[in-house]
DNA sequence: GTCGAATTCGGTAACGTTATGGCGGTCAGC
DNA sequence: GCTGACCGCCATAACGTTACCGAATTCGAC
């Protein structure tokens, strides 16, 4: 309802002198700052958010295209966290955060194009990147300031924000070792994404370090789901020589494996040794002795906002990245 | 980049015949649409959002205004598909969704009169309402579409939807009976809540059916952590004549006696049995035998922006409630 | 006393879109 | 052949904001 037309009217000033007077402008008397301000804020103004965007253009809000499951919401346990930290970081940073979800059938970069048609947001988040992610020169041919949630294997400078899952892979698969393990079976993710191959190299590193062989019978892929992970572990516990240790992709994953030990009747923590990601806690609520890296998923949320915000203002600016490590805690 | 002048400069037109043809007015030539739709087609162009809503008013995105748990991610689980449902939803019938988090130091009133002020949404989406809800009035008072996501007493027709707590856990309560418990646990979370209420008739209702006195000290408040609930199942089992059947208030509350109840070695299904509820399928994923009433917070998700939606189109309208029923599935 | 600079404000135009009134031209009806 | 209706299109204005240029006043400096 209240507009500067109004607050002009009522002072008897010109509606430029009020916008000027409400961002402080300094050719304003500091008075009559005052008396705009005062005014505005006994009518309830609020500055239109369309009216500013068609000027300026600048909208002030961020989009992140989010992919969602929609057969198994607990697969995106993590997304939760990471949703909270993004949208209280842009409401802080004067900035709304619209979501843009994309289902399995939705191509990513027709989504992403579609983003920049509409121009209306004044950055994007992207996340789940994949080998060699189109997306990212696109971004960057555009113009348009973005982040992304994960790396790809680019030549090109862009900036992201990245869990360590080299560096978590390979502390889990150490950790596991100093327990006495060397049967230590790994879980991985979709094969074609960045965070599995991260994944296999922390625990390549690890496993030279120790001189021991890779085994890959223990490396599981495809650990997206509770029944696959269910299952893949329960054959690895069947065979011959069955592995002591093992290191979970994620919460689901874990689930998946208890839900095989506990049909075999035996205990975590003392038939098998496990270590985990969790960003939700779930593996601490469990009762079960579990060592687990914890991921701060609302900072990573955070940094992401964060590293978009600095890309806005300063576009020609570095390229930022951020790699967040895991925190462990052990199992007791 | 691509607008309407750009095109009506190319095609010798006016702007506005250019913005009448896009929609298919019908005072413009059906060649001319054709022409025009051409030529929008090969630019490129898609409308300006803030264009539009300027001179319309209209802007075609939607607010949820959703509180977060800044401690404690896993109390909300179920709030990730309700955010996949409203974002799918709300993107099918041309809303963009943007996501409006309150910590709890937010004044959730306030929040509200944020968003009205801002008008920079269509309508409004609230949640976790509270005995009679001044954010309700409100928003009736000033005309702003809404849709809230569970029920208030107050004696104002509003448009909602909501679970059906009060039928959950009556046939919780039921279930658990058939199986042969008497000594039957409730879990509730906090008590200001609309739905612990609902929770607490239907499971008054089935006590009273079976004609067993209700023993209070059988009754959970506060059943909003791990932590809480583990505590308080952990003393009920440690009572003279302890509960032999439990009706978990959410995945969180399950954890929790599952947790005190793998500290006594007692075993799910055998020594207590128990029913919750649950939205992301987390019980299923668990090796033990629990009941489950699934409630698709997905189809709640869509149902809200369904609602909403007619809301906007028609404000006039009939007054919508959904009432969302739970799913029961038995143990095994 | 004059001039230039600084200070403080106002008017105009523009962002991209749509609503509205109007303007030629065609065509049927009498 | 004239009137009126209608068709297809255009020009203008407006939504609320800000950028830009200009205008009026004051003040110090020479």
């Amino acid at each position: 309802m209240a507009n500067l037309k109004q607050i002009a009217a009522e002072l008897s000033l010109s509606v430029t002198t009020v916008s000027r007077a409400l961002k402080d402008g300094p050719e304003v008397l500091p008075s009559t700052i005052a008396r705009v301000k005062e005014a505005a804020k006994r009518v309830g103004y609020l500055p239109n958010h369309h009216g500013r965007a068609l000027k300026t253009g600048r909208t002030q809000t961020l989009t992140a295209v989010l992919p969602m499951e929609t057969r198994d919401h607990l697969s995106d346990l993590l997304k939760l966290p990471l949703i909270e930290g993004m949208t209280l970081a842009a409401r802080q940073a004067g900035y709304s955060l619209s979501i843009y979800s994309t289902t399995p059938d939705d191509d990513p970069v027709e989504s992403v194009q579609r983003q920049l048609q509409a121009r209306s947001a004044d950055g994007l988040i992207i996340t789940r990147l994949v080998s060699a992610d189109p997306r990212v020169k696109l971004l960057l041919d555009r113009g348009m300031p973005f982040v992304a949630f994960g790396r790809t294997d680019l030549d090109i400078a862009y900036p992201y924000v990245d869990v360590d899952n080299e560096q978590i892979a390979y502390e889990a698969t150490r950790r596991l070792m100093d327990i006495g393990c060397r049967r230590i079976a790994l879980q991985l993710l979709v094969p074609e994404d960045q965070t599995s191959a991260m994944r296999l190299s922390g625990y390549g590193r690890a496993m030279a370090e120790a001189g021991i062989p890779i085994d890959q019978s223990l490396i599981g892929h495809g650990m997206f789901t509770m029944e696959s992970s269910a299952g893949w572990f329960d054959r690895l516990l069947a065979s011959s020589d069955p592995s002591t240790g093992l290191a979970c992709a994620n919460e689901l994953g874990l689930l998946g494996a208890l839900h095989a030990l506990g049909k075999r009747g035996l205990t975590p923590g003392r038939d098998v040794h496990i270590v985990t990601r969790d960003s939700t806690r779930l593996a601490r609520f469990l009762p079960a002795k579990i060592g687990v890296h914890f991921v701060d998923m609302a900072g990573v949320g955070r940094k992401l906002i964060e590293v978009l915000e600095s890309r806005i203002i300063n576009p020609l600016g570095p390229v930022e990245t951020v790699l967040v490590q895991g925190r462990f805690e052990p199992a007791e």
